[in-house]
DNA sequence: GTCAATAATAATTTCGAGATTTCAGAAAAG
DNA sequence: CTTTTCTGAAATCTCGAAATTATTATTGAC
């Protein structure tokens, strides 16, 4: 939400509604812009510089994908966050993202093992150098963790049921980068997609999707301990 | 697709993009804007009388909803729909819905239980004049049907979950109007929903969601034969 | 002082012309 | 004959002012 120069957000976009949704995207799920902030065309067009219907369609966008809410006549909001909201997120994740990573190691042949061992090796990487600057670091990781969730599920043969993982995940992201920027509750992410991935290479359906299953719900989990411990807010 | 006079489209909206998207997505579902079919802007503005602009917004809400599809600097397409697409959509459908009847059915109390028999009994009133005019009653079916689906999960507590489904079954819409339009296999859709509000009302949570499971994919086999002997295209 | 009606202000929503990009066909080169 | 380049036409994309609608402030009546 602060003014402070920082580096200029790379966003390779062609047209200029993909460069705002990208950039309202990339501030909301950042906090820059806090959760039920109003967004009012002016303050957005003196920030993004672009025109009311553009950014209109960008905000229509986000909308589709939950990050924003709007009301007719009465404009657009960032979307509230909540634990609540986020508990449901997360075991509604659990059952997409399970099935999904159920059919995929089924399904997955030579080339979905290759991508798998590429995704997890360039997450390993950035994850070493996370406790060094972990504000830094940040965008990087996001990126490779949705990379790497991604490949696990890559050959799920359903497209469907990818669409719904790709809005859900996105979602989480919001508070997974709430908990992983706040230290105060240990956890070794890297161990626990370790065995993931070595569970889903042996072909080992059952125990891969479980842990699976408790790494996503083990965020909540932190999640929920921050907001007990350290009274977190959490509200819109 | 054709320019004919037909009847005033009644859409009660506040604003003219939320007219035009429920417009142009009633002609979606209906095939009235058959799958593929470019989506240029002179053609729109003639049909719907509004702006570029306005238009452009209810687009991208449609591509959210994956009715529509776009091309960077290449417009707008109805979004395409095929057999693969429905079995895919279909499958994904049934793990969510199932899932979350299997939660109505646990949460659900006295007023849940009122809301859907009252459903039920609406659906029923326009099931029994269906067979007399199949494409007048139409519209009225799938708005009842509509309502008795979410009347089953309204006490799911999810709303994830709930929000995922709306998105698949309002895709599914498209298959269903074709499927119910054409009789040439016969199905007694009323039987199916009357199976599966006793099963519900009897909090037999096993039953209900086995019979749920099967009448999702009812449709899916309908259309599987008649794509088979009748060589209905299903293409873009 | 409270409430309702009205005016002033502020924000959202809409439009259509102009800038930019793509597409289709003809002409030229290989 | 095939491929490439060019050019006009057509379509998309963008902007900012104007219209519409909400919100706030003011006034007057009870």
């Amino acid at each position: 939400m602060d003014g402070t120069a920082r580096g200029p957000k790379v966003v390779a976009a062609r047209s200029l509604v993909e460069a705002a949704y990208e950039t309202i995207r990339h501030d909301i799920l950042t906090g820059d812009l806090a959760p039920g902030t109003k967004l009012r065309f002016e303050m957005l067009r003196a920030r993004y510089g672009v025109g009311a219907s553009t950014l209109r369609e960008a905000l229509t966008r986000l909308v589709g994908e939950a990050l924003v809410t709007s009301e007719e006549q009465r404009g657009f909001r960032v979307a509230p966050i909540s634990i609540e909201d986020f508990a449901d997120l997360t075991r509604t994740r659990r059952l997409i993202e399970v099935e999904a990573l159920r059919q995929s190691i089924v399904f997955g042949d030579d080339l979905w093992e290759a991508g798998l061992v590429a995704a997890f090796h360039r997450l390993s990487k950035v994850e070493e150098k996370l406790p060094d600057a972990p504000e830094r670091q940040q965008d990087e990781f996001e990126e490779r963790n949705r990379d790497f969730h991604r490949a696990l599920i890559a050959a799920c043969p359903s497209r469907w049921l990818k669409h719904m993982h790709a809005i859900l995940f996105q979602q989480s992201e919001r508070y997974r980068r709430i908990a992983l920027c706040d230290r105060t509750v240990p956890r070794d992410v890297h161990t626990e997609h370790k065995a993931v991935l070595e569970a889903a290479l042996a072909r080992d359906v059952d125990l891969a999707c479980r842990l699976e299953g408790e790494h996503i719900e083990r965020t909540l989990e932190v999640l929920n301990e921050l907001v007990a411990s350290k009274a977190l807010p959490l509200r819109s």
